[in-house]
DNA sequence: TCAACACATTGATAAATGTCGATGTAACTA
DNA sequence: TAGTTACATCGACATTTATCAATGTGTTGA
């Protein structure tokens, strides 16, 4: 015997999160690139700590240590979170700068409400 | 010489992405595991496709076909999906249902903003 | 009691990922 | 021009992950 299946909708209902309209395939492929890239403690802790420091932007100098990762391992993960979109770069010099991209986070946030 | 390093704190700045305040290595490594269980195509598509149901519950046996990818495959991803708590399972006779766990959504998007 | 069904678990495998030491590259400085 | 510095890339390796066929488990219904 087939269970009841899903439920008729309701067309009142409001606001579902994780979106109530149906991804396209390279939407889906996309958004899970991005939160990939939040993915990982060490990722988490580098967006954490360039929001965390009042700043619009800090200098990739000052991310290894408190990471407690080597310079390449930084650099690597950093190229995730720049690819994904949600840092910028900003050479300067000898440095490098980066900087949240406020409207991609709140892109992925939208999509979770 | 060294970089004119972070920019002292804006005692103003409202509201940055990401949390102003820093997070502790438990709440950051759990974190990282919640976005990685969005971090799938394939499990984003099993939760859209909750979402975009209209229904607060959907058969298990209704996720398989629409996914592309096979039973074990499928249960796979849900366990993954109840363990980061964004989805609860409720099994009743044969049949497996899940529904999504809003507060725990909310509680990533607000990571995000 | 037993067959059928829905879902979970296992075992295996290929692919992706995190990590670091070594090295490359570009920019500043003397 | 040569040396130094900041960051990126490479190569290697161990770990994790996505996937499916085969099999296990528990529930229903005859």
């Amino acid at each position: 015997m087939a269970p009841r299946t899903t439920p008729s909708l309701d067309p009142i209902a409001c606001c579902p999160p994780v979106r109530a309209d149906v991804f396209d395939d390279a939407q889906t492929v996309l958004l899970a690139n991005s939160f990939g890239a939040l993915a990982d403690p060490v990722r988490l802790r580098l967006l954490n700590y360039i929001a965390a420091s009042g700043a619009d932007e800090v200098c990739a100098c000052d991310l290894v240590e408190p990471s407690g990762r080597s310079q390449p391992t930084v650099s690597h993960h950093m190229r995730i979170l720049v690819d994904a979109g949600l840092v910028e770069r900003d050479k300067r010099g000898l440095w490098v700068w980066y900087r949240l991209v406020p409207s991609r986070l709140d892109a992925l946030r939208s999509v979770l409400g």
